[in-house]
DNA sequence: GCTGTTCAGTTGCATAAGCAACGAAAGGTC
DNA sequence: GACCTTTCGTTGCTTATGCAACTGAACAGC
């Protein structure tokens, strides 16, 4: 069945057989929903009390911000989750909207009925909060980190400090970074030609050496 | 006894009976261990397996950076947690240290059996499990927001962003901010002096009026 | 009253960074 | 091969910002 290889695949339901599934969807009280281009699970003000989990088809999580221009703040595919923060916090006005791209099908799972052990006390389901904590407490790691970069006031400190963390990461010198040039200058937050022009300097300097996503840390 | 008044006052403890907790607390195998100025319950690098709670004293969160310089990146005082998204996260190496300022006394809560629920299956277990979740996912929404902040490229937008944030969470017009002008410009990574000419700038041209904490937004 | 300290606003200056516009290289389509 | 698109580097210009140094006000201790 279709949903559940998303499902069986899914951080979410690590460690929890594929053949358990069935009797935990109905244990946690989940619903389905179908989302047309255009249409928003959540909207920004919502109150935010579900859980999503993509089960097929792309939306953005998106912000209006203070001149009306909407941005995107991330993508969401196949198997990705959204509002998991907001719903266990008990936010009641949700600041991001979610707004389907293509047709989308969304698995919501009521925070409450996942947090609060059910009565049958399923190991199952003790296995679904740890890994609920574990996907929230290493994305708190990865906003860390982003704040990390963010908090240096110099274009060339949060390049070093992003290339520094990718070399860590990777445990080599010489490694490939998931953004063009234009992500990466959104992902610091700083003009991209002012970008590429300090990546420059810091070639010519010596500092590093890249080829398209290729980059090479020379000292650190 | 002491110890427990810190504890029953603590968000990871709500809704637990003060009566449970000495079991609860033998029940997670807890162990409380002293440290004088200047020892480090934790070092940059360490596996963090366990959650810390200061029960008495003063500590820094602090962090060595590229240059070698210690910043201190936040102040733990009596019922304050540390370590709580690494232990969940299962980090192998902490990105900062923790360094005792005063003596203090820290209680440290294996991670595992916190998060593992007991034989006993304790009804208590399962509202430390629910308390931690949500005090992790509210940190998540914190964190957020400060990213919503510096990701302004401007100071003055970073200003705002920050301003309104207050005012919406106070729900007024008018509020105090819990930072001194050094400490709001750390918060907002901007240099102090350029952040106060901007907010002067800002309140020459009618957008708010502050008086030292005190500040009020004209238009937003 | 004197002195030291802290906190916040002010100013001058050098420079980093935003912005816009252009150009070159690579790849895809017909 | 001609054309389009995407991705990056380049450049000139303007402005915002960091930085350092100084000022004045408020406060505390002696």
């Amino acid at each position: 069945m279709e949903v559940l290889d998303v499902l069986s695949d899914n951080i979410l339901f690590a460690r929890i057989s594929r053949d358990d599934l069935p009797s935990l969807l109905s244990c946690l009280g989940v619903r389905k929903k179908r989302f047309s281009p255009g249409e928003s699970p959540v909207l920004m003000g919502d109150e935010v009390r579900e859980l999503g989990l993509m089960l097929s088809g792309e939306a953005h999580i998106t912000k209006t911000d203070d001149e009306g221009t909407r941005i995107i703040l991330s993508e969401l595919g196949r198997g990705d989750i959204f509002g998991e923060a907001l719903a266990c916090a008990g936010i009641e006005s949700s600041p991001v909207s979610v707004t389907a791209q293509t047709d989308c099908e969304i698995m919501f799972l009521p925070i409450r009925r996942v947090v609060t052990s059910c009565a049958s006390a399923c190991a199952f389901h003790v296995l679904l909060i740890e890994n609920l904590l574990r996907l929230i407490a290493e994305k708190n790691i990865l906003l860390s980190g982003r704040i990390d970069i963010l908090s240096k006031k110099t274009t060339r400190e949060k390049l070093l400090q992003y290339l520094s963390g990718q070399a860590d990461k990777t445990g080599k010198g010489t490694f490939l970074i998931p953004f063009s040039r234009d992500e990466l200058a959104d992902y610091l937050c700083v003009n991209r030609s002012a970008m590429s022009r300090e990546l420059c300097r810091m070639r010519d300097e010596g500092l590093i050496k890249f080829e398209r996503s290729r980059f090479t840390l020379l000292k650190y």
